[in-house]
Order: C-alpha cells, then sequence, then structure tokens
DNA sequence: TGTACATCAGTGAACGCGCGTTCACTGATGTAC
DNA sequence: TGTACATCAGTGAACGCGCGTTCACTGATGTAC
C-alpha cells in the first residue's frame, strides 16, 4: 500500500499536517485513524508506527495551529512598522487562515478533543493569551504613539480584534464558504480603526477608568 | 426503574431539556442515550417511546435554544423602551445563558451536530440571522433617535456586539468559569457605546446608569 | 566491495468497547359498555 | 359501579457497526566488519 518507507520524522509532520487537513475540512468527528491512513496511503496500523495514539495527533495539531498563529504575527510584523498596521496584517492572515478551513473553533471547541483531558484545556487557554498579549502589546505601542485613544482598555480592545474574526469565521463555517469574510474583515477593522482612534472634538466624556 | 408511567408529552419536554442540560455541561459527545436515559429514571430503550432517533433529539434541543435567544430579546424589550437600553438588555441576558453552560458553541460547532446534515447547518444560520435582524432592527432604531452615528453600518455593528460576547464565551469556556464574563461584557458595552455615540456635539457625561 | 546482522517502517488479522437502535414482552391506565 | 379490552409507557436482551489499538509478521534499509 505504502508507495515507500519513509523516515518517522517525515511521517510525523506529513500523518500531522494531513490530520489537520482533516479537521479543517470535514471535523474531528470524520478524523478516524483509517481516514488518516487511507490519505497518506499506509495502512491503519501503520499509524501506530509514528503517532503512540489518536490523542497524540490531536496534540500535533495544536501544536501545528500555534505555530501558524505566532507566525502569522511575525509576519506581520516583518512586513510593517506601524503598529495599527501591524494589527490590520494580523486581522488579514487570521482571516486567511479561517478561509483555509475551520480547524480552530473545530479543535477548541470539540469535546473529542478536551473530553476528560483538563491539561488541553490549559493549553489552549494559554495559546489564546499569548496570542491576545500580541496584540495587546501593539495596541500599547499605538496608544504610545498617539494611534489609539489612551484610555481604551488594550485588552479590551483585543478581544474585540477577536470580536471582528470570530464571528466571522462562524458565519464563513454556517454559509459553508458564502459569506464574505474578507470584505467583512475589512469593514470591520474600518469601523475599529476609527472608532479607537482620537477625536479630533475636545473631549468632557471619560467613562473609562 | 421509572418512577411512574408519564405521558409522552411531558416526557419529550423533560428528555429535550435533560439532554441539552447534559449538552451544556458535558458536551455533546457525553449526551449518550444511555447518560440521558439514566438521569431521567428511565432505561436507554425506554428513550424511543418518545423520540424516533437521537437525531430528533438534537433537533429539539436547537428548538430550546432559537426559543430561549428570541425570548431574551423580547424580555429585554418589555423591560425598556430606549434601544440602546433594549440592546443592553439583550447583552445581559446572553451573558446570563453563557453562564449557565456553553450549549450554544458545543451545538453550532459540533460535528456530531453537522455531519451529513446540510439542513441542520441552514437551519443554525437561520436563526442566527435572525437574532442578528433582531439587534440591527434595535440599532437602527438608536440611530433614528440620533444615539448611534448615522454612518455606521447596522449590520457590523451588530455582529460587533456578537464580538463581545463570542471571545468572552471562549474565556469562559476555557477557564472553566474562571474569566469574568459579566465584567467583560459590561466594560466592552461601556466602549461599544462610546464608540458608537454621535460625536460633533460636546458631550456631557452620560456613560452608566 | 561484499557479507551478516540489527533496525525499523509497513502489513493484515483480530480484539474489545461504546453506542444507537430493535423487538417481543409486561403491566399500568384510560375507555366503552 | 363493575367488567373487558385497547392503548401505550417502560423493560431487558440482543444486534451490528465503527473505531482505536495490539501483535506477530515481513521485507527493505542502514551499518559494522
Amino acid at each position: 500500500m505504502a508507495d515507500e518507507k519513509l523516515d518517522t520524522k517525515i511521517r510525523r509532520e506529513q500523518i500531522a499536517e494531513t490530520a489537520m487537513q482533516i479537521v479543517a475540512s470535514q471535523g474531528i468527528k470524520r478524523l478516524s485513524i483509517a481516514a488518516l491512513a487511507r490519505r497518506i496511503g499506509l495502512v491503519p496500523s501503520g499509524i501506530y508506527r509514528h503517532f503512540r495514539s489518536k490523542d497524540e495527533i490531536l496534540d500535533a495539531i495544536l501544536d501545528r495551529i500555534e505555530q501558524r498563529l505566532l507566525a502569522n504575527v511575525e509576519a506581520a510584523r516583518a512586513e510593517a512598522a506601524d503598529p495599527l498596521e501591524i494589527l490590520h496584517g494580523v486581522l488579514i492572515r487570521h482571516v486567511r487562515f479561517i478561509r483555509e478551513g475551520r480547524a480552530i473553533p473545530r479543535i477548541i471547541f470539540s469535546d473529542d478533543f478536551h473530553d476528560g483531558r483538563p491539561d488541553r484545556r490549559k493549553r489552549v487557554l494559554k495559546m489564546f493569551r499569548q496570542y491576545q498579549a500580541k496584540l495587546v502589546e501593539l495596541i500599547r505601542q499605538a496608544q504610545q504613539q498617539g494611534k489609539i485613544r489612551a484610555e481604551i482598555d488594550p485588552e479590551i480592545a483585543a478581544l474585540m480584534i477577536f470580536g471582528i474574526v470570530v464571528p466571522a469565521g462562524i458565519l464563513w463555517h454556517l454559509t459553508d464558504g458564502g459569506f464574505d469574510v474578507t470584505r467583512h474583515a475589512k469593514r470591520a477593522w474600518t469601523l475599529f480603526r476609527e472608532m479607537v482612534q482620537p477625536r479630533e472634538t475636545p473631549q468632557i466624556n471619560n467613562c473609562e477608568q
């Protein structure tokens, strides 16, 4: 069945990548060892030469998602100097990731993934916080440069950026790709930027502490 | 095993409610006919006197979620006249719903729920759009009354309200109830209101009542 | 350069488990006379 | 008010299916001499 024997290091990569693609396109439920093996060109038991269990494969998928998100931030950083533009770059890349499939929500909300594994929830939380921290940092920089109003809480602003992306992802999912995520992200970003930028008119209003 | 024989109308209610609770607290994967029957005090096969299949039970759960969301909007409407306050009321109730368990994302993103059932995705989408439409309507009203800037796209503003709620729900989930959703919603709402309210007129502080 | 041996990726049959579902049954409840 | 019968909620045993996982095996590849 296998075209050739491959080193376990290569196979691990291949299995993790294929597994993630299956989850992204068909969901965790369709990620069976059999389906995975078939797609790679192995026999089901062959998978166990490279991973000890299905759980280990799920962990590998999470690794890949984490890498991808952090790589997105780095790529956006490399592309621009202005913190607001970097934020925009992150947003664009995140949307691109969403369009490739729905790996993130399908992993994060999957019970197959979390069931009886509180450690995993902690890991996902850590990943989420890490990502959020990077956004917060960028927002703070923008504030120092006077591009975002100083009185806005960076943590909440960061969550609002997720708030642009997540519901868009949901609609992308529900409409099976019919919803124009890119267009939505563009509009929401414009609105967001307009909302957080310093105002020309003198301010008396100061609700936030 | 059963305490007594009950009319199928009562049992259907009981089964749907219990099923939704199991999903909300333990996830769809733990929703087995056996677990469901145990919790009600029936034998597994007894469930089939009242529902033709597990799928039919999942549909019943979706019905309940839909009812709940629409009821939330109605309750908020009954409580206030000002559209912005009604929106706030909807938000508060949504957060309360989140705190009761994570039924919504666990249903919406579950592969067990959608797998091979494109009709269901359409139904969830319809429900989502319906809910969104109600928010859009409230935002339009607020715009007509000069409480939200006219040039803001109501659809996007509505999605941003989801954007307050959804990431909060994710964090609530990941921290296992540790994240203070109520506090976040309050802050995000303040920020949102401040962002969308008209600017030109010099503002007298008018934050929270 | 050739030989012998160890390593290790890939195979196929078999397992055990959980789960949704079926079915013939029992016995309580409601109803017609 | 009592009797006979139909209805229907609840039972328990059994099924078939999908799936993750194990295990003894094969045969190619790399390595030591």
